[in-house]
DNA sequence: AACTGGTTTAACTGTTTGGTTAAATATATA
DNA sequence: TATATATTTAACCAAACAGTTAAACCAGTT
């Protein structure tokens, strides 16, 4: 709405190389790796695909450069959260919303989901770092938790896979849970449009029982 | 070890079109419907890749058909234990072992994965009915719990979306894990290596203990 | 043995894909 | 302004890909 050339249907002037990374990302995760294709990138960022290859590289590069912003926003936000809030169960509850927060939450549920389902054939070394500090954050919390005497003794890792993964399942679940759900009678829970903090809360709120000494 | 031409690397006779099946959907588990390659499907069968198309069809309707197989065979197995178990607790318990066992169970969960990350792109409308089976068979389960006064009055869909999520996200995690566990110190939660029934089992525990009416 | 209908196959096609190249253009420096 | 350097571009390429074709093959039937 600001100047004329601002914002058509797509990116209208050349992409920055930060602008490169947004398409990238939200391509890789509409599509997965072998999906994304390097010349609609380019097409979308408005930029020839020799520079696209020039600026940044290959698609193996580009996809290191995607999973590496992501994972470093996201572990950055989780960790500045630790440093800040003190109640455990406080902090459950943060570490679920960070987790489906962010510009395009989906985009990082669903290269998270792609990932897991592939074993990680196309995850870079560099980002293996970054997850270990997401795990990290969750363990420690649940750890002091124990230590306070307000959780039970749990894997710590098992609730870390039940809270990512319930989670990021959640946040890509839309468009299928609205198909399946006009196959079912009205008044169906798969009808209810929850948005995703609070079904983040929600999820967070059923594990804490789980976990709680009672 | 049978006879000598019994098992040598792949399918050493020319498969079956059940055989197609098993290897279409080993390749769509781990490469995604964009990664798999027809050429290698034929040839893993050790059948030509036009017989491929004769006896199947393309690419699309060879992923319908091994979807259809793998939902059909898990929504089947989920019915009959609804109409065995009784208590709900047990049938919740018994939901999530269901989920991760089978022939191949990773191979589920990863075609469940992406397919959510994929916001259902490729997934045939015939499965559709299936995924609100599996849907409702927990559902049923809960509002069963509910109306026993044994469980809290909880988002059917939310509890299906963190205990499906949970499981298949940690039965196809495993490669990624072991990666993470790598650099992490000894004695870290990411080494333990859990069987996945014993992983689904302590998941529902969990969730069991969120939804349970204290 | 000759015919028939289902099945398999090697070879092929047209297109899409990731990636490159060499020339053109912009930018900075002297 | 002349020169060097960085950046962009249209055109191109070889490989990989899903899908097809026409001929060969095989099983049964007469």
């Amino acid at each position: 709405m600001n100047s004329l050339s601002s914002r058509r249907e797509k990116t209208p002037a050349k992409a920055s190389n930060d602008e490169i990374l947004d398409i990238a990302t939200r391509a890789f995760a509409a599509k997965g790796f072998e999906g994304a294709r390097m010349d609609e990138i380019a097409k979308d960022a408005n930029v020839n695909k020799a520079t696209l290859y020039y600026r940044i590289g290959d698609k193996d590069a580009l996809y290191e450069a995607v999973l590496k912003r992501i994972f470093t926003a996201k572990v950055k936000r989780l960790e500045q959260m630790l440093a800040t809030v003190d109640d455990v169960e406080e902090r459950i509850r943060v570490f679920a919303s960070i987790l489906v927060d962010g510009d395009q939450p989906q985009q990082f549920s669903a290269i998270m989901l792609r990932e897991i389902a592939g074993g990680g054939d196309n995850l870079p070394d560099d980002v293996l770092p970054l997850m270990g500090r997401i795990v990290g954050a969750l363990r420690q919390t649940l750890e002091q938790g124990v230590k306070e005497g307000r959780f039970r003794p749990v894997n710590p890792f098992l609730v870390h896979m039940a809270l990512v993964g319930a989670c990021t399942f959640y946040a890509s679940n839309g468009p299928i849970r609205r198909r399946v759900a006009a196959l079912a009678p009205d008044g169906s829970a798969l009808k209810t449009e929850m948005t995703l903090p609070d079904a983040a809360q929600a999820i967070a709120d059923v594990l804490l029982n789980g976990v709680r000494k009672s």
